[in-house]
DNA sequence: AGCCTACTTGAACACTGTTCAAAATAAAAC
DNA sequence: GTTTTATTTTGAACAGTGTTCAAGTAGGCT
């Protein structure tokens, strides 16, 4: 057979990615399949086979997907804040992270359980650097004399914590007493006790010890 | 057939589950099979799936014996240093956690990453509520004026923050530029920069604006 | 028109978890 | 000691998975 009309390679890897994404909005990935894939855009698992390569490629394209909706979301999010300050900015910051986590949670939690044997691609790095390079920023704001490992270890610390709390979050399973039983404690309150604590201690003492806080 | 004589039940069970470990200490989850486990132990697929239920609830069964073991771990760990303060109590407590993590990366990453549709078990909520008192308990001594809603927040922000700089520390995929890039910035760094910024904040102004440390 | 290239496809393969009837043996009854 | 019973193990079968590949189809080119 020889390429179809209805759809252009570009068209079809466009179609793939929306369905799965379509998909993702209400059921697990490990409920998903490539035959289902298949079925769902009318063409045959070869097909979809040869256009990304492999299975595992196809979710890692959704993953790049993922990544750039983050990016996307983050980066406006920062633009429209910008007349605040950088303390607030980053609490804006982490609460719109929660917010995709909360509203994509099957996709999101796809980005990070599915990993190929071999090493992360580079654009994929890339866009976690801008990211985090988006963080230090505000963090030179919030403390000027702060020399660049201090950044690094801080922005890199921040995320994490505040990764993890979105994953308690999202994810009733291994914390679930927290989001049953007392419903005070949710992802937003505890990413607000993060970075008011975190920041308070970390900005202030700059000058007086700076080794400790390194 | 009627039952070999080779093993009894609970043998047979504590020999799949010791099976099960010893793969992942090299291997994915991801790359195990019901039929290779049957294989390994010299049993037939369905004689495990009538002892377990299903090849879900044997990875669940995995999963119990590996909280079992933080547990224990974790438990051991704080009587060792019962003499020391508080906050450094809690220190080499988030510490044993990030060891495990890194000692045995596939089993701790099944922990997270294998969920059954079906609700948490109550076994496992009662651990993982046991494991928080014992945070809660060393926070009350470094601020004996918190009450118990603080207390909870405070734990679970440390607990979910310490989890997810494990996460990152194990998983060289998101966030690969940081441990490839800057040794300086390693999972025990954050969780001493998160600890000492966190609490440092948290346990001082105890009575001058306890609604924002909340 | 004929050729050629590129793409699509369904069949086939080796695997997966799960079910179940049949076989096999230990335990119980005589 | 023999027979019956009951239980447990098993392998075959089933529907599903990702992947490969020869066969076949259609469009563009000479």
């Amino acid at each position: 057979m020889a390429r179809r009309q209805d759809h252009s390679p570009e068209e079809l890897r466009a179609l793939v990615l929306s369905s799965v994404l379509e998909f993702l909005q209400t059921q697990s990935a490990q409920a998903l399949s490539l035959r289902q894939v298949a079925k769902r855009v009318s063409y045959s698992p070869g097909t979809l086979i040869n256009l990304f390569g492999s299975y595992a490629h196809l979710l890692l394209a959704v993953n790049a997907c993922t990544l750039d909706q983050i990016s996307e979301r983050l980066e406006k999010q920062l633009t429209e804040t910008a007349d605040l300050d950088a303390q607030q900015q980053l609490l804006l910051f982490a609460h719109e992270y929660l917010l995709f986590a909360q509203q994509h949670t099957f996709q999101w939690r796809l980005l990070f359980e599915h990993r190929l044997d071999e090493e992360v691609p580079d654009w994929q790095q890339n866009r976690i650097n801008q990211l985090f390079e988006l963080i230090e920023l505000r963090l030179t704001q919030l403390a000027p004399l702060a020399g660049p490992d201090e950044l690094q270890q801080a922005s890199r610390t921040i995320w994490a914590s505040v990764h993890g709390i979105c994953m308690l979050e999202v994810d009733n399973k291994v914390f679930a007493s927290t989001s049953s039983h007392c419903q005070a404690v949710n992802g937003e309150s505890m990413i607000h006790s993060l970075l008011h604590n975190y920041l308070t201690s970390w900005k202030t003492p700059r000058d007086a010890n700076m080794t400790i806080n390194q």
